[in-house]
DNA sequence: TTCTATCTTTGTATTCATTACATTTTAATT
DNA sequence: AATTAAAATGTAATGAATACAAAGATAGAA
C-alpha cells in the first residue's frame, strides 16, 4: 500500500499542488493499476469524501495528464482511461468484459517513432484487442 | 473515381446485400479516405439523398465492422472513425486539427500479436499522436 | 491578524455522440 | 395480390464530457 507521503512526492515533482482531493485520486491510482475511469474514480472515493464532485475528477486527471504524470489512454470507446504508469508498454482490451490489461516486455522497436517529414510525433499507443481467459471460461 | 459496381462487389464479397444507403457509404469510404466520422459520412451523403437517417449510417457501419469490410479506429476520443483498408497500417492523429492520417510502410513485425496465455488477441492498433506540419506552419 | 489575489473545488446546465426502440418502407417469395 | 422478412427511418433516451459561474481554500502582503 503505497502512501500519500509518495503521492505527494509524486505530485510535486511534476509540479502540482498536492491538495487532498488531487493527493486521494493519486493515491488511488497508484494502488488500483487498472487503467480506471473517471466514474470508477469518483466512485471509489466517494465513500471517503462525500463532497468530492465529479468535475474535480475530471480537472485532476485534466491536469495531471497535462505535466505528464499520468497517461490517458484512447482504447475503450465508451470511455478514457487513466494510467499512473507513463513508461512504454502496450495494453490489452477484452472485447466481452471490457477490462484492459498491461502487455510489457514487448521489443522496445516497438515503441520508437517512425521518422516521418509530415508530422511531428510525440507518442505512441499500441492496442491490442480480444477476448481474456476469464471470459473465454478458462 | 471508384463506381457503385465495385462498391457491390465488394460488399457481396462480405454478404452485405447492397441496399441503396450501403452502397451509397461504401462509395463514400472508397473515394474518401480521411477515416471519416459517421456525421462526416451523413452530412456528405444528405444533399443527394434527402431521406437519409443518421441511425441507418450507424447501423450501416455497424454491419460492415462486423462483417470485416471496414475498420472501426479508436484514436479520436470524440467520435469513432471508419477506415476502409482494412490491411496492417498505423495512423496519426493530429492533436491540433484532429485529423487522421494514414502511416504505411511500418515493419510487419509491429503488426504481430505477442504470444501470451492470459489473452486471445485478435486485432491490433498502432496510433501515433503530435502535430501535423500544416498546423505546425510548414 | 486582516485584506487581497489566486487557486481549487463544487454544482448545475449543456452539448453531443451513441444507443434503444417502435414504426414505416422496401424487397423477396408464394 | 398477400405474406413475410429485411432494411430504413424518426424520435426519445442515455451518458460521457464540457462550460461556466459561484463558493471555498490558500498564501502572501500590509
Ligand atoms: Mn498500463
Ligand atoms: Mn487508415
Ligand atoms: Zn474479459
Ligand atoms: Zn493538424
Amino acid at each position: 500500500m503505497l502512501t500519500t507521503l509518495e503521492s505527494h512526492k509524486y505530485l510535486r515533482q511534476h509540479s502540482i499542488k498536492p491538495s487532498v482531493q488531487r493527493t486521494a485520486v493519486m493515491d488511488y491510482l497508484m494502488n488500483n493499476r487498472t487503467h480506471p475511469t473517471i466514474d470508477e474514480i469518483y466512485l471509489a472515493l466517494c465513500p471517503n469524501m462525500p463532497t468530492l464532485s465529479k468535475t474535480t475528477v475530471y480537472n485532476t486527471l485534466d491536469i495531471f495528464v497535462e505535466r505528464g504524470a499520468v497517461r490517458a489512454l484512447v482504447i475503450d470507446e465508451k470511455n478514457a482511461r487513466y494510467d499512473i504508469d507513463v513508461s512504454a508498454h502496450a495494453h490489452f482490451i477484452c472485447r466481452s468484459c471490457g477490462k484492459v490489461h498491461d502487455i510489457f516486455n514487448l521489443k522496445s522497436e516497438l515503441f520508437e517513432f517512425p521518422k516521418l517529414s509530415r508530422f511531428s510525433i510525440n507518442a505512441v499507443e499500441i492496442s491490442y484487442s480480444g477476448i481474456c481467459d476469464k471470459c473465454k471460461g478458462n
